[in-house]
DNA sequence: ATGAAAGCGCTAACAA
DNA sequence: TTGTTAGCGCTTTCAT
């Protein structure tokens, strides 16, 4: 049978209330020395695991977070649910991870599912193709905090933890035209998100800002498979670019499988420049070049706002991660 | 404040009794249709949401699992994690999941968090370095089933499941030898893991069995790191090899950067079969050849396993996925 | 410094 | 068909 170490027990064995035996594992300053040693020492060699459940009846506090994401099998969320995790069981909170596939209504089960759980927070990385947040802000109202990241949704009110979507378009603009590239093939992805729009703009701002013989040729791939086919046909083409910018992993490897097919060359042929969160990058010889958009510092940026909205904080803000430029040999 | 409807508060404002609309809410037999559809109505006008704390305290049963991984930055535990999640989400299992780093001694804190939270039950890869498995073993004894996946001990008495090693590596050696390869370079990970064992001996069983003209080439590496500069000494040497077959995905990772590194042709001048899980060899062009190692299908074994074991099924036992062999044009 | 007692929300055996 | 009651393990107020 499980561990039945309780409180009751310990205090039957000691011959002292139940009360008093949990003060002394709390190390409350009105029991004795005495008292507690003898406790302690009995709790250890009986192996006492308080029960949570009871605790968390009593306390009403669960101790724990929910993590809600559209896929597990996604490298930029991995690193974000990592760093979230372990500074969790730092905090001695425990995390509850779910995925929702592409599918808002699984999204509003796993929303349902951490509320029964009673979570004390939830981080949400919402799907593609979520439209309607109410769901969101009523476990809000229900004064559970939601820190949405990454994909998060346009309304206004609410506490979101992003990347620097534009900051990170616009080094990434910047740096090819220092570069003197003229000839851009920019790969953006689902125009839908908040996270596309904000790259687009950024980065065709600033070509037009800055003096350019040539404007980017912008396409929009939904998928790596897309952006396979859309560089395999402008590198075929007669109007051959000579860098090709991805805003995303998924894109990133897409093109480079087209590089690879024609057999060119990186960076003697063509270039390459994208976003991404750093492993992909390094998979390539030479490495790619790239604005990090690092999940693991998302994630500790995340359980900041967590902890600052728990502790009354109510102060609803968008924070931003600072973006770098991680220098390969592909430029 | 959180939504605090209760039993007891549907119980008195239809001044029944608290059990009744318990099991109203049930559907228990015993109760009329009237009140049935009385308390239904309340309940879901009141957002009831039955607290799961209380559930767990009484029944003294979590409908929770714990999953404990090195780390959950990798593509095959991904998918493995994906897959129990989905199913665990399906029979109404909640999963923890505890990442272990590569330290010993974070798993057996992660193991005290999955006791403290009451699972039902552990599905645990342990880190490459750990020796000592018996603090999972106490957790078996105390009624919570260990479910061992992909890096398993090889201690006898337990659950496991795992890829089918040995035939996986059987497969790619006769694979090789059946292309008529001549010169092989074999690249294995961590001796100390069975898994690695498994491979190897297969391998090179196989190879011994079969008539060859020459024997591989085997060689260990830990990293990707590793397996990049062996890849490139040997491809640069004057016994250069016309295959190279790589146990992981790691290892295939260092491989082909070692090639585009050297601008070599896949297949024209070197061959390339893996293990793998699916994701990485679908990143080149050509395509890796390699044999599957799907997490996504251990998963599926594994919660059938865990389920098996939860219904007194406590026959202790191996299980294996078959394998098979998924061709790209790498070799 | 310690104990008694109430109660968190729920289930289930027993009564009516 | 419904109600009463005890109790899961713990915390905490109010005695003592």
């Amino acid at each position: 049978m499980s561990s039945n170490t309780t409180l009751k027990k310990i205090s039957q064995i000691l011959d002292i209330s139940i009360s008093t035996v949990s003060r002394a594992l709390k190390n409350h300053p009105d029991i004795s020395e005495g008292t507690k040693k003898k406790v302690m020492e009995l709790a250890s060699t009986l192996e006492y695991e308080p029960n949570t459940y009871a605790i968390q009846l009593r306390t009403n506090n669960s101790k724990a977070f929910g993590l809600i994401v559209p896929s597990l099998s996604n490298f930029f969320y991995d690193s974000f649910i990592a760093s979230v995790e372990e500074e969790c069981r730092n905090i001695g909170y425990t995390l509850l991870i779910l995925q929702s596939g592409d599918d808002p209504a699984i999204e509003v089960t796993n929303l349902k599912l951490c509320k029964q759980n009673r979570v004390s927070g939830i981080f949400a990385c919402i799907t593609p193709t979520t439209t309607d947040i109410v769901p969101f802000l009523k476990v809000q109202e229900s004064n559970i905090p939601v820190i949405f990241f990454d994909k998060v949704p346009s309304f206004e009110a609410c506490n979101k933890v992003c990347l620097a979507d534009a900051a990170a378009a616009k080094l990434a603009a910047e740096t090819i035209i220092q570069k003197k590239k003229k000839k851009v093939l920019a790969l953006f992805g689902d125009t839908h998100l908040s996270i596309t729009q904000k790259r687009l703009q950024s980065f065709t701002d600033t070509f037009n800002r800055e003096w350019v013989e040539e404007k980017p040729i912008t396409c929009f791939t939904l998928t790596t498979e897309e952006a396979h086919n859309t560089s395999l046909h402008y590198l075929k083409s007669t109007q051959k670019p000579d860098v090709i910018f991805c805003m995303s992993d998924e894109i990133l490897i897409g093109t480079m499988k087209a590089i690879q097919q024609l057999g060119l060359h990186i960076p003697g042929d063509i270039s390459v420049i994208a976003l991404s969160t750093g492993f992909f990058p390094g998979l390539y010889h030479p490495e790619i070049t790239y604005v990090e958009t690092s999940g693991y510092k998302l994630g500790k940026l995340a359980i900041t706002r967590m902890m600052g909205c728990l502790s009354g904080s109510t102060f609803i803000q968008e924070l931003t991660l600072e973006s770098i430029l991680v220098e390969g040999g592909s430029l």
